[in-house]
DNA sequence: GTAATGTTTAACCATTTGGTTAAATTATTT
DNA sequence: AAATAATTTAACCAAATGGTTAAACATTAC
């Protein structure tokens, strides 16, 4: 049944999401991802053939749809550099965070697989460039001081993903294990990132 | 022969290390570590008895010979709050830069061993609540506009780590794959981060 | 109701891999 | 030279794991 068919391959996908991002995909074992489904080996065989079809499928997913597409179409949108960093910030932070196991996923794929992330990067059509090209004219505009505009991208990136690939560190050693003041920071980042940046770029 | 015993077992270390990072503790294959070494794979458990004894002892060098002690002694010893940040920046992304493996290696960690490290650091002596007291000491006489000191510290680890964890991604997407170009951008860095923290939260 | 599809069970296979062992060889020490 | 330690070779084992298969059962479609 199609509704059957999806309800089953969804949750195969979120099992082996689940999995492959707690345990990399080497560690990650079939059996596991089946137990964490609800269902068993076989019928997790007869939806994705391998462990490979299987990682494809979720690395496919976790790239296309949650982070290509949406992220970049904000800078293309917004017109004022500040409401663009803005923009990006919030919205890069609360999809982060929603879905905490990506930016690890990422890395962890990135570097067993270099090619694949970027390649996928460069033939989505992002406007890379665009970006670099706008921070570029504010600074010609005068509106932020000169620097490399690649720096303040690159900035703006880490400081959106790197508190949440740390959070098992951070949490612990900045917030007592608290998960909720670490929400709250977490939330709070969504403009602090943001206004940080302005702060330090505008003139 | 103690000369030949430290040359072969530091063989062993390094090429451990490589693995370990580039494949994960999962994936590394012990005999791919041995062909590293140079060595097989007989003698690589003569020394080092199993994988997860070997992966140990690469993990603690990887921490308490890198990580801990050298990075925050900085933080104590210098007076002035942006001093005191060039010279972390200064030396944390130099740090990082001389051993690109240790971001993957450790947010690999964290997420597979949560407590390990941030015992570790817990245990380590380091002052963190000091660097949080000094930020908010400068907030306090006017030196800096006021925020979370949590938020700007956290600032400062992103600009310095994400950038060399996403080495690989970053490489194609905003060097063209120009490793030269790239290194430049994080020699850069070392100055460039503490300015862009200094310039945005000073008064 | 019957055919098709989804799902389970459970046994099974081939391969990979960590780890061992024992004997032979080479280098070091004394 | 003799003893000791380092290293290699190569065969081997046991466990884990990805993947298969076939038969039975359940559910849904037509």
């Amino acid at each position: 049944m199609t509704e059957q068919d999806l309800k089953t391959e969804e949750k195969i996908l979120e099992a082996a999401m689940t999995v492959f991002i707690q345990k990399g995909k080497a560690a990650a074992r079939m059996q596991e991802i089946a137990d964490t489904a609800g269902i068993n080996k076989a019928l997790l065989h007869y939806y994705y053939r391998s462990k490979d079809k299987l990682y494809e499928s979720v690395f496919s997913i976790v790239i296309k749809q949650l982070l290509l597409p949406k992220i970049f179409k904000i800078l293309q949108e917004e017109e004022d550099v500040f409401a663009l960093i803005h923009q990006f910030a919030d919205f890069y932070v609360g999809v982060i965070n929603k879905n905490p196991f990506i930016p690890l996923f990422v890395i962890e794929e990135i570097n067993k697989n270099p090619n694949r992330l970027s390649n996928a990067v460069l033939n989505s059509g992002i406007p890379i460039e665009q970006v670099i090209a706008r921070f570029q004219k504010a600074m010609d505009e005068g509106k932020i001081r000169k620097t490399d505009p690649r720096q303040i991208l690159v900035n703006l990136i880490s400081m959106c993903i790197f508190p949440v690939a740390a959070r098992n560190m951070l949490l612990p050693i900045l917030f007592n294990n608290s998960k909720t003041e670490y929400k709250k920071f977490l939330e709070l980042r969504k403009t602090e990132v943001a206004e940080f940046i302005i702060q330090s770029i505008k003139i």
